[in-house]
DNA sequence: TCGGCTACCACTTTTGAACTGC
DNA sequence: AGCAGTTCAAAAGTGGTAGCCG
C-alpha cells in the first residue's frame, strides 16, 4: 500500500523522514488508496528552500491510535461537524522567517462504501462519487515559520459535512466512506506569494487519523471514546460507564442502553462463546467479534478480513512524508480570478473561501478525481468547470458554480482534471480563482502572502497575546486581538473578485500566476 | 422492512461583552 | 483613562433519539 510507494520511510513516532528521491520520479506512480504519496524532492535553493526538513508531530497521537484501533468514525452533518480528536500538529524545522501556509485536505481512503455489520465495518459496495474536494486553510495562514513552530497548530475548527451544496466551506464527504486527512505545508515564494514556479510544499499523512464518515455512530466503542475524551460530551459521561444521562432524561432509575450498546455489550460479554462458535462454524461474521475484542474493528469485506489488519499493515510507519518543489515553469499555477464563492455567506462571519486556481496535478493537491463524480453531480456543481478562467464579471449564475472543485485523485484510473476548492476560516468573505489549464504540477493553493501590515501582526506576536491556558495556534480567541484588523476591511482581487479584509488586498497577478497581498 | 439521515433535545464548553477594581 | 481580572449570558459543540424517507 502506501509505504510501498515510498521507500525507506522511517517512523520515529513523530515526524518521519523519507529517503530523498529524485524529482524525476514519476509522480503518477506514487498513487495509492489515499492518494499519491510523493517522496521528498531535494531542494536546491539553499536554506530558505529546505521545506523537506520540516518535521511534523501529530498531537495526541496516542488518542488517535486509540480511535484508530477501534475504527475511527467522524460524524458528518448538514451543518458541519468538527472532527474529534481534532487535528493538531507540532511543527519544527521551518525557517523562522519564511512564511508558510498550512492546509488540510481529506481524500478518500479507498473506493468502497462501508456498512457496519456484525460489529465490524464491511465493504458495502462501490464508493459514491467523490464530493467536491475542498481544502481547509489554517486561519493563521500565511504566517512565519516562527509563528507555526511557537505553538501547536490546531485545525480543530475544521468541519465535515455531507451537504453536497455546503456554502460554509466545510469539507464535503460521503457518509459511510473511508477518508484520510492530509496536512500540506506550502511555502510562500520569493515574491511574497505562492503559486509561482518556485513554490515548495510538503505533505504529511498520519495514518492513524484515517476515519469512516458516518451520520450517527455505529461502533459503540467509538462513542465511548468520544464521550470520554471530548469535553463537549461531558454531559454524556455517566459514573462507571453507565449512561446515566440517558436514564435521567427518560426519568428512569436504571440506565438505558442504546441499541448499539446492547449489541456490542452482548458481543463483548459473550465474545468467547461467539468466537468459539465462529471458529467451529467458520462463519466470518461470528469471528468478527474476536476482532472487535482485540480492537480490530475496521474490516474489509472484500475478503472478509478485518479491514484494519490489512489497512494497518500499511500504516507503519504512521507518518508518510513527502515534499515537492516546483521548478518547472510549466508546472506553476495559472491563476485566474473569478467571483467570490458567495457574496455573503449566510451566517458565516469570518469564513473565507479559497480555491486552487487550477487543477493541481501534483499528487499533493490535485490529482483530479473521479470521472464518475463528474457525471453525477448537481449541474450547478459543474458550471465552474466550463467557466472561463481568468478575470470576469461576478454574477449570481456563476456563484453557484463555485461549488465544483473536485478532490484529488486517490486512484490512478481517474484522470479528469478538476480544480481544487480551498477554504479557510481566516477571512470574512469569499474569493475565487478560476480553474486554469491543467498543469503537470501546479502548487496547491492560491492564497498568498499577506501585506506588510498583515505581516506585522504575525511574527512578533507577544506571547501574552496567546491564551496562557493553551499553547495551541488556532486562530481563535487567543489571536483575536492580533487579527482584529482583518474583521472589518475588504480584500479585493484585482480583475474579478473581492473579499473583505482589513486594509489589504488579495491580488491575483494573472501575468505571473501568483497571488500577492498588497497594502490597500 | 430497514438502513441512513435529519431535526431536535439537554447538557457542557467556549466565547466575548459587561462589569469591577486597581 | 487604561489595564487586568471576574462574571455571566449567548453561542457553539456534544451524543442520543424519534421520526422521516427512499
Amino acid at each position: 500500500m502506501l509505504q510501498e510507494k515510498v521507500p525507506a520511510v522511517r517512523d520515529d513516532q513523530s515526524a518521519a523522514v523519507t529517503d530523498l528521491i529524485p524529482e524525476q520520479t514519476p509522480l503518477a506512480q506514487s498513487t495509492g488508496p489515499i492518494g499519491p504519496i510523493v517522496p521528498i524532492v531535494p531542494s536546491t535553493s539553499g536554506p530558505d528552500q529546505n521545506i523537506e526538513h520540516i518535521k511534523v508531530v501529530l498531537h495526541e497521537r496516542e488518542l488517535w491510535k486509540k480511535f484508530n484501533e477501534a475504527g475511527t468514525e467522524m460524524i458528518i452533518t448538514k451543518a458541519g461537524r468538527r472532527m474529534f480528536p481534532s487535528y493538531k500538529v507540532k511543527v519544527s524545522g521551518m525557517n523562522p522567517k519564511t512564511k508558510y501556509i498550512l492546509l488540510i485536505d481529506i481524500v478518500p481512503g479507498d473506493d468502497h462504501r462501508y456498512k457496519f455489520c456484525d460489529n465490524k465495518w464491511m465493504v458495502a459496495g462501490k464508493a459514491e462519487p467523490a464530493m467536491p474536494g475542498r481544502l481547509y486553510v489554517h486561519p493563521d495562514s500565511p504566517a512565519t515559520g516562527a509563528h507555526w513552530m511557537r505553538q501547536l497548530v490546531s485545525f480543530q475548527k475544521l468541519k465535515l459535512t455531507n451537504n453536497h451544496l455546503d456554502p460554509f466551506g466545510h469539507i464535503i464527504l460521503n457518509s459511510m466512506h473511508k477518508y484520510q486527512p492530509r496536512l500540506h505545508i506550502v511555502k510562500a515564494d520569493e515574491n511574497n506569494a505562492f503559486g509561482s514556479k518556485n513554490t515548495a510544499y510538503c505533505t504529511h499523512v498520519f495514518h492513524e487519523t484515517a476515519f469512516i464518515s458516518v451520520t450517527s455512530y455505529q461502533n459503540h466503542k467509538i462513542t465511548q471514546l468520544k464521550i470520554e475524551n471530548n469535553p463537549f460530551a461531558k454531559g454524556f459521561r455517566g459514573s462507571e460507564g453507565e449512561d446515566l444521562r440517558v436514564s435521567r432524561l427518560q426519568g428512569k432509575e436504571y440506565p438505558v442502553i442504546s441499541k448499539n450498546m446492547v449489541r456490542q455489550r452482548l458481543i463483548s460479554s459473550h465474545g468467547h462463546l461467539v468466537g468459539k462458535l465462529g471458529a467451529l462454524t467458520g462463519h466470518p461474521q461470528v469471528l468478527s467479534s474476536y476482532q472487535y475484542e482485540t480492537g480490530v474493528s475496521l474490516s474489509n469485506s472484500d475478503s472478509q478480513e478485518p479491514m484494519s489488519s490489512r489497512y494497518q499493515q500499511s500504516r507503519e510507519p504512521s507518518l508518510l512524508y513527502h515534499c515537492f518543489k516546483h521548478r518547472d515553469a510549466a508546472r506553476h499555477l495559472e491563476l485566474g480570478c473569478k467571483r467570490p464563492y458567495l457574496e455573503a455567506p449566510p451566517t458565516v462571519s469570518d469564513e473565507h473561501y479559497f480555491r486552487a486556481a487550477s487543477s493541481f496535478d501534483s499528487p499533493i493537491l490535485s490529482h483530479p478525481y473521479c470521472t464518475e463524480a463528474l457525471g453525477s453531480q448537481e449541474p450547478c456543481m459543474f458550471n465552474s468547470m466550463e467557466a472561463e478562467p481568468g478575470p470576469g464579471p461576478i454574477d449570481a449564475e456563476n456563484l453557484s458554480s463555485c461549488n465544483m472543485w473536485a478532490s484529488m485523485q486517490p486512484y490512478p484510473r481517474y484522470n479528469v482534471d478538476v480544480p481544487y476548492q480551498t477554504f479557510t476560516s481566516h477571512y470574512s468573505d469569499t474569493t475565487t480563482v478560476a480553474p486554469g489549464v491543467a498543469h503537470p504540477h501546479p502548487p496547491p493553493s492560491v492564497m498568498s502572502q499577506a501585506s506588510a501590515d498583515f505581516q506585522r501582526g504575525l511574527p512578533g506576536i507577544p506571547s501574552s497575546s496567546c491564551s496562557p491556558s493553551s499553547s495551541v495556534i488556532q486562530g481563535s480567541r487567543d489571536r483575536s486581538a492580533l487579527f482584529l484588523k482583518k474583521q472589518s476591511s475588504t480584500y479585493s482581487i484585482q480583475g474579478s473578485a473581492s473579499i473583505r479584509y482589513p486594509t489589504h488586498q488579495y491580488q491575483v497577478d494573472l501575468s505571473n500566476s501568483a497571488c500577492h497581498w498588497i497594502d490597500n
